[in-house]
Parts: structure tokens; sequence; C-alpha cells
DNA sequence: TCTCCGTATGAAAGCGGTTACATCGTACGG
DNA sequence: CCGTACGATGTAACCGCTTTCATACGGAGA
């Protein structure tokens, strides 16, 4: 027996006990119609004389009748169901996505599954599968390790996959996308237009898609800018805010100068201001650091940081309508699949004017064991 | 045609064209046997030979046969769906919330329907009517707005609700809580046990529940340490930064010294921090403040927050195991459904030991219109 | 008045499972 | 050797709705 089939908890269950709602033939019996006449009525799917309609609505009506939407999906073969799979269901990225995409949804009577593949490429496709053996209509997936080919494989499945925040060139038309490459090149050259020549960088984990573009856009920003780059004024990050700030400690022990840091994420760029405080570094006098994202959290720290907008919202509303129109058939409705990060200069990033000596130090600041992030959940 | 009936977006459709995918029938078939059989090992609910097993099995992983979940909950009267309505998605209270809930029931192979309520009684009750309309196996809701009597009323539905945050004597078998008047207390317990003793209150909106019980706990440590309650020290804020800073604003301006504030939650505190910074005022030196929620943003800012832990991931999760055990009958789950606050003291808090003038200050900062808030979705 | 045609309605067959009940075969005791 | 009882399996009704196809009905034209 595959064990995707027991249900983990059924305890020998007979049918569950019915309560006491009306059905289609009891509306017709009480209207003096078919049960198909109360189907057309239902769905509007075909004319109907007037005075039966309202013979049948005030059977339904009397009856508190609402049709069960599992007989429908059956018999239709459709759940109005939409299956959503991200990384986490918290954070403001994920939170802002899932927040547009469910109202965009909502709003055309669909529902939304959620859940989360922990970027994990096992955990991923397990996601995956739970939300296609649901019978989804459609599946809309934020994925960072499944390979592409696994998501080129399942697009035989009855539900076609949306792609967020990655391209899969194969399955294109299904893809929704930022220009990642352009937001690492707008924030590194925010820095280069202050004047800054010696910028270091923060980057994501190298292995997923967005933290490589990112940092390709910050070479070509140091490129166009006639700045070398250099290997050690790069550090790999985890997009948390501990890892920011590990980062920038070991940037700053590391002895070469630099007086701007464009991190990969506004998390990080926040553990990195922490740690510049810790040191007594100025931001933005001594260092100007820049972030992305744009999460709330930019705008909560101080200095405000300069970051680059990601957005999320619009993006998830859109994978909304792609659905809508692709999937539940709705041609009105117009989808944008590539977007374009903007610049937000705020107050984390000035001239390198006047830096004080302390922010290229190499003072070593003790800290063995670099306290655990508690910024996720709590147990 | 009662317009809950007709799906917002069906052109014309015909039945959805089925993919070819197995069913039981053409299981049994290949197995020679009946599809009780197959269905008895789908389920494992029958004792079946086991020659006659793995003839099914093979035959079921010829066909890559996977039940169909629809057909299942039709014959079963049970949907395996937990439906979720949250007053956001987004935001680190609920994103927590949702997180754990989601996690504790997907491990149980149950899913997850999500919704909004945008804390509006109006909304509130659609999105109910919303989840309920999809045959949810229970329904669990954090609603701010709905009356006590509503939920008592859809109490008869077949769905069985779990009531967040909040308690409702007739249901309390079905409610979840914090002790948020005891939150409120501790808070302002610690100021006074630093030696404050004008300590000013930024309240959350006194039509929701949690806001006025903060505002009590609030309320009884002052009466217990003697100090009178002062109505000019209470301003009642939005939960935003925006109402926390405006708030802040308005006490200073009142010119009643204070040495120390509690927010009533976190966002507020933030906004609050950041004004005493635009004036000159120093945290914790010159002004004493303390959050509520220990959101994650209180480690963000600084100096980080002294706030009150709200345990909103464990809440979920127990959440999750009220339905598991009462809904699902999995009596080997204990579920917890009062829950402790727990004072978190961080660097936002000091004795008053040295204010300095300014703490107190009556001088008027111009700040005509306070920016509006961005720090929720972007269009 | 009769035929023809279009339209509103009804009958019934699915959709893909679950399960009460019938049936068949076999081992066992008398 | 036969009746019985029990365990494995099959039959068929059902869950509640949709939809095809047949039918009945009514009006227009001859």
């Amino acid at each position: 027996m595959p064990s995707c089939c027991a249900s983990a908890l059924r305890p020998t269950a007979a049918r569950r006990p019915v309560p006491d709602v009306a059905n289609i033939y009891q509306v017709a019996e009480l209207a003096r119609v078919s049960v198909a006449t109360v189907s057309r009525i239902i769905n509007n799917s075909a004319k109907v004389t007037e005075k039966t309609r309202q013979r049948v609505v005030a059977a339904m009506a009397e009856l508190e009748f609402r049709p069960n939407s599992i007989a429908q999906a059956l018999a239709t073969n459709r759940t109005n169901c939409v299956g959503v799979l991200v990384s986490e269901l918290y954070g403001p990225f994920f939170g802002t996505m899932l927040s547009a995409l469910e109202q965009e949804l909502r709003a055309a009577g669909k529902f939304v599954i959620v859940t989360a593949g922990h970027s994990d490429a096992a955990r991923e496709k397990i996601g995956i599968q739970f939300l296609a053996g649901r019978n989804c209509d459609a599946l809309i997936v934020h994925v960072e390790a499944l390979p592409d080919q696994y998501l080129i494989d399942h697009d035989r499945n009855p539900a076609p996959l949306v792609i967020m925040n990655r391209v899969v060139p194969a399955l294109a038309d299904r893809c929704l996308s930022l220009d990642n490459r352009q937001g690492g090149y707008l924030a590194t050259r925010l820095l280069i237009e202050k004047g800054h020549r010696n910028i270091a960088y923060v980057s994501g984990p190298l292995g997923w898609l967005d933290a490589g573009q990112r940092l390709a856009g910050h070479k070509r920003a140091l490129a166009e800018a006639g700045i070398k780059f250099v290997e050690q004024l790069m550090v790999e990050g985890d997009y948390h805010d501990t890892g920011g700030a590990m980062a920038l400690t070991q940037l700053l022990d590391a002895g070469l100068p630099f007086t701007g840091v464009v991190c990969a994420n506004d998390e990080m760029a926040a553990g990195a201001l922490a740690v510049a405080r810790e040191r007594g570094i100025a931001v933005p006098a001594d260092l100007s650091i820049v972030g992305f994202d744009n999460s709330p959290l930019s705008r909560h720290v101080f200095p405000k940081l300069a970051t680059v907008d990601y957005p999320i919202g619009n993006m998830g509303r859109m994978a909304a309508r792609w659905v809508l129109r692709n999937v539940y058939g709705d041609e009105t409705i117009s989808v944008q699949q590539t977007f374009e990060p903007d610049l937000l200069e705020r107050e984390s990033v000035s001239a390198p004017g006047n830096p004080s000596p302390r922010a290229t130090t190499r003072a070593r600041v003790q800290r063995k064991s670099p306290r655990r992030s508690e910024s996720r959940r709590r147990p």
C-alpha cells in the first residue's frame, strides 16, 4: 500500500455523520422540478422560464440550500482550488506575496491552499506532490532548490505550474520574475555615483538563483565604472541578519579598506548595521549600506536603509491573474510576467566624504560565537 | 439565483478534460479484484490476503494510481481541509501563526485553506462563509470584529470553529487565548520595578479585545504600585508604527512628565522610538520603552526593545492540534488552550536614573502631517 | 386543423470513490 | 461426511452534482 494513500488518521471512521443540510434533490422536490433544472439555475448554464426560476430560488432559500462544492468538483473535475508553495509562510516577502495573491483569487471565488517548501529540494518536491494530490486546478510555486528539470517533468501534470522568482526557459510562459541582476546593478551603482570606489558585497547563498543574479549585477556595475572586483570584498551570507553580521565582521577583520557595502537583502543589511554600531562605525558617515527587497524592516532600522524595491506583492497578484486567465479562462485579464526593480535611496547611504579611520579598522572585536538568530519562529 | 452559487467565472465550461489518470476501476481490473478490495487496501480498512494485496499494490504502481481526493471527500463527507481565517496573511504575528499551524496539519496530511478577514466584521463574516462553503472539516479563526453571538450562532455549522486570541464564554472549549491582561501587567511592572513612576501608555484600538485587556493589565500594575492612572498619559494608537509615532508625539506635546512608556505592540514601540530619536531623546537614558508581541522587529531596532513574548507560534500549533484531536479523533494528542506571556527585558529599558530634561520636554517639533505608513503592502 | 420546429424540462448516466450486505470457500467439530 | 461458522471477496447502492440526450409542449405557418 503506497504510503500516500492511507490518511495519517482515519480512526475506523465510518462516513462522517451528515448534518441536516439540504441537497439538490430536496430543492428539486420542493420546487416540483427536476434536479437538472435546479443545476441549471445554480450555474446559470441554460435558459429557464422565469416562473420556474422563481419557484426554485424560493425553494433554495427556504431550505438554505448551498451546493456541495465537493460534489461539484467531482462532477466538473474542477476544484476551484489553487495550491501555493512558498519557502516559508512567514516573513515580509512571502507574507506580502501570499496576501496579494489570495486577495486576487478570493475575489474570483477561488480557494488558496498553502504549504511550505523550506528551500529544500526534497521538501519542495513533497510539497508539490501534496498539493497536486488535492487536485488543485493550478499550482503557484516559489521553489529555490528543485532543479529546472523537475519542474519541466511535472508539466505533464493536470495542474499547470506557475513559477515565481525564476526563469525556466522551457517554461518561460509560466514564469514570473524580477530582474535581480538589474537590482544588484542599481544598488551598486548608487554607491558608485556617490563616489565610493571600494565597495564590499554581502551575497545570499550562491546556490540560489537570485543571489547569483544580484551578484552578477553588482559585478557589472563595478566593471562599468572601471572598478576591479576584489574577491576578498565579497562574502557569502545566508539572507539572515546573523549572516549579515558575520559577513560584515569578516569583511572588517580582513583589513581591506571599503566605504560602502551592498547586502543582497535587507535582513543581512540590518545585521551589518548592528555590527557597525557595535564597532562605533557611523552609518552612513563612515560606511554606506545598501539593502535589497524593501522589506518593512528597512524602514524600521536606523538609519533607514537604502534598498532595492522588490515588487513581490504585485508579482503575487500577477501570478493569481495568470491562473485566472490561463486556467479559468478569463480572457479579459491582463498579466505581467517580468518586473523591474526600483532603487530607493534612503539615509544609510551618503558620499564617502569623511570616513573616520574606524571605517576600515581591523580592530578585532571579541565575538566568539555570534548568537543564534531567533528572528524566525518561536517554539 | 443566489449569488453564492454561480462561480464568478465559468466560461460555458463543459467538464474539464480529464488527463489519463488511472482510477480505482482500472486498478481493480488489472489486479483481477473488485473495487472494494482496492479500496480496502487504500484505506487499510479491512483484512486482505497478502497475495491479493501484492497483486493490487503492483497494479497501483503500474498505473501510477493516486486516489482522487475529491471523490474520497464526497464519499466520506470529509475533506481533510482546514480553513484558516486571519486578519491579514502578512506580518510577523499571522505569519508565525500560519507557519506553525500549517506545519502541524500538513504532518497529519491535512490541507490548509487560508483567507483574510481584514479586521472588519462584514469581511470576516464573508470569509467564514467562504471557507464553510468549501466544506472544510474545521475552521480556525482569528476574528476581531465579529461579535461573540455570531460565532455562537455559527456553531451549528458542520465545521467546528476554533477561536484564536479570544475567549467566548459559551464556546470556551474551542478558544485559545493568551492572558493579555497579564502581559500588560508585566510590561508596566517592569518599568515600575526599575523605579519609574510616571508611565505613559500607548494602547491599541480600544474596540479590539486584546487592546482593552492589555490596558487593563497596565492599570492593574499601576494600582498595585499605588500610582494613579492619568488619563492624559494614555493615547489610543492603531497598532502601526505611524500610530506609535503620533502617539508619542502627542504625549510629549501634552507636557506631562513621564520617564517610561508602554506600547501595546512592538510596531507602535518602533514608531515611538523613531520619534524619540528625532527629538534627541535618548532611549533608555531619557525614556524607557516597552513593546508587546516579541516580533522580529523588536530585535532589529536600536536599542533592542524590551517586550512581552506572545507565543503565537505555539498557539497556532495548538490550534492545529485541537483540530487533530477533536475533529480527526486523534486522542493521543494533547492540547493547551491558555497561554501565559513572558517578559523579555532588553536594552530599551533602564532605571530613570539620569533623565535629561529633554525626556519631558514640551518642545514642539514641526511635524504637520506624519508620513503615511508604507509599512504594509505595496500596490 | 395539422405539421414542423424551437425551447423548456426531465431522465439517467456518469464523476471516482466507500461501505453495507451478500456470497463464496474453507476449516473444523460432531 | 455434513453442517456450521468465519474470513476473504464481490455486488451494488450511495455521496451530490453536472450534462447529454430524449421528450413534451407551444406557437407559427400552411
